[in-house]
Parts: C-alpha cells; sequence; structure tokens
DNA sequence: AGGTCAACCTGAGCGC
DNA sequence: TGCGCTCAGGTTGACC
C-alpha cells in the first residue's frame, strides 16, 4: 500500500481533476472490493460536486455538496488514474494501461467528471475499499474512528506517544504499525524510522527510553515529510511518461537492502530482513539496539 | 486486554 | 514454456 506519503500523493494528483468539479457519471464494474460497495453507490455520487479532497491516514475523503463524502482506501495494491494516467507510480504499472485509453483488467470504478477527466480506481488485489458516509459524521465511521493522531499532526508528540507505548510489551515496530496508536506509517516507512534512530525493532515498546521516544518524532516527521515532497515511492523499476511515479525509494536506507552495507558512517554491519508478525523486517544489526 | 496469526486476493520473480 | 514456490507498501477478526 501506499503508506500515507503514496496516499497523499494521490490525493494531491486528484486535486486538479476533481476538486470543485462535478461528477457527470460513475461505472460500477463489480458489486464490491473488500467489502460490498454502499447502496446505489452511483447513484449518490452522480451530479455532485467535489468541494474538497482530504486525506486522514491513509484514507482519501471526497467531500461533496450533497452532504456526504466518498471514502477512498488503496489498500495494497490500488491505484487511481487520471485520464490514463497513473498518480504516484508506487505500484508497477502492468500490461497495456501506459497511456491507453481503458477499459483494463481491475478498472472496478470509473468515474467521468463534467470537465472530461476520467478518473479509474485499478485495485488487482481487492484490498481496497469505498464507502459513502456523513461528512460531519466522518470521525465516527468505523474505519475511522479507531484512528491514532496524524503523524504531521499537532497533537502527535513525544508526550503522546510515551503514553502510548508504555506498557505495551509487543515490538516496537509492531506498535509503530498500529494504527491506533499512530495513523499512516506502513511496512518501509516504520523500517526506515527504526533504523534512522537507532531503535532495534524487536525491542519491546513499553522499554524504549524517553530519548529513544523523544528521537522518533522528528524522524518520523522528517521521513514523511521528505517522502511527500518525492512524490511517494515507486517499487520496482517503473518510470512513468510524464514523471510523475515517485522517487523516494533512492532514499531508502534499509528497505529491501538485505545484505548490502549498512549505510550509517564508520558502521560495518550488514542489512539483514527477518520476519516480525509476518512481514519482513529490514535492519542493521550493528547500529540499531 | 494485549499480542499473534491466518485470511482476504492477484501478480511478479525466481529456481528447477 | 511451465510449474511451484515466495514475496508484496494493509487491515480485520479469530484465537490464544
Amino acid at each position: 500500500m501506499p503508506e500515507l506519503p503514496e496516499v497523499e500523493t494521490v490525493r494531491r494528483g486528484l486535486v486538479p481533476a476533481m476538486e470543485g468539479q462535478v461528477i457527470a457519471s460513475v461505472r460500477v464494474n463489480r458489486p464490491d472490493l473488500r467489502w460490498p460497495f454502499p447502496a446505489r453507490m452511483a447513484e449518490r455520487l452522480t451530479g455532485q460536486q467535489v468541494l474538497t479532497l482530504r486525506r486522514r491516514s491513509k484514507y482519501i475523503l471526497a467531500d461533496l455538496a450533497s452532504g456526504e463524502s466518498l471514502l477512498v482506501h488503496l489498500g495494497m495494491s490500488g491505484r487511481m488514474l487520471v485520464s490514463g494516467r497513473l498518480i504516484g507510480a508506487y505500484w508497477q504499472q502492468t500490461g497495456a494501461e501506459g497511456g491507453q485509453p481503458g477499459p483494463h483488467k481491475h478498472d472496478h470504478v470509473v468515474i467521468d467528471m463534467a470537465n472530461g477527466a476520467r478518473i479509474t480506481f485499478n485495485d488487482p488485489r481487492r484490498f481496497g475499499s469505498m464507502d459513502l458516509l456523513r461528512t460531519d459524521q466522518a470521525d465516527r465511521h468505523r474505519l475511522l474512528a479507531g484512528l491514532g493522531p496524524e503523524p504531521l499532526g499537532n497533537s502527535f508528540d513525544a508526550r503522546y506517544l510515551a503514553a502510548a507505548l508504555a506498557g505495551r510489551r509487543a515490538p516496537v515496530k509492531a506498535a509503530l504499525l498500529d494504527q491506533r496508536i499512530i495513523a499512516g506509517l506502513g511496512n518501509i516507512y516504520v523500517c526506515e524510522v527504526l533504523y534512522r534512530t537507532g531503535i532495534d525493532p524487536r525491542r519491546p515498546a513499553a522499554e524504549l527510553g524517553a530519548d529513544s521516544v523523544a528521537a522518533l518524532i522528528p524522524v518520523i516527521r522528517d521521513v514523511l515529510t521528505q517522502a511527500i515532497a518525492a512524490g511517494g515511492s515507486t517499487l520496482q523499476d517503473y518510470q512513468q511518461a510524464d514523471g510523475a511515479s515517485g522517487a523516494f525509494q533512492d532514499d531508502f536506507r534499509v528497505y529491501g537492502r538485505e545484505g548490502q552495507p549498512c549505510l550509517t558512517p564508520g558502521c560495518a554491519g550488514v542489512i539483514t530482513r527477518f520476519a516480525q508478525s509476518g512481514r519482513s523486517t529490514f535492519a542493521c544489526p550493528d547500529c540499531q539496539r
């Protein structure tokens, strides 16, 4: 998935095509993704003006003039195309999609705007989702209600994080992946953050000292901010014709670098990969303690 | 209550 | 060429 920076990149890519614009028609090619689509989704979207596109954690919310909001989650493989162009290519482009008009395999929802832009939601693995909710009750939606603070927001600070990690015996990596504690981090950025703070991902969260917890805050903010500025991360070696793909993968220091030398000056370590709760962790055994 | 793990899916890449 | 296996950026719900 796309993690927070990739979702923010997608949101920004959708803004020129959608914000302030009217939805002319909607084609829904299957009844569900991860969950069933909301009742009469196409009808409830058609004719609506999109007032604002915003992001909460890894979710995109399109606030409509009707008082409803379209909630979108990209799952692991969800992609958005604007008139055939992929936004923030965090997933390898496949098949005949490059610049070709649709439809293509896994184009599940197609939204035509009155301005002529065509928004396509393509998701091979179908872990993504869409829902409609009352805009004024968005915070109570089941997918949003339990989310922790935005890592780039004002309420996320050392005091909060220390309290959230207190008493947690889970590995610090699992804790930082827990969206109830902090919303928006995923496997890549947690690996990068723990490497850059010199913390062993296996350490029980509660055993981190106050200094380590405090050190996490600016590193989390910096990594996410830099990744957003780079347009997110692109896996595989996909390059988009219009240059819209992200570039933060060039700044990965541990993710995907198993067997390669540690990049910390003076460290002779070799990056290792091991599994934590079923997911790959990349770390330097020498400088993460 | 907190922590761990399987499950949900398709596709790419690898070794044989 | 093809088969079987592993892996993939997320999240939920069942089970200790």
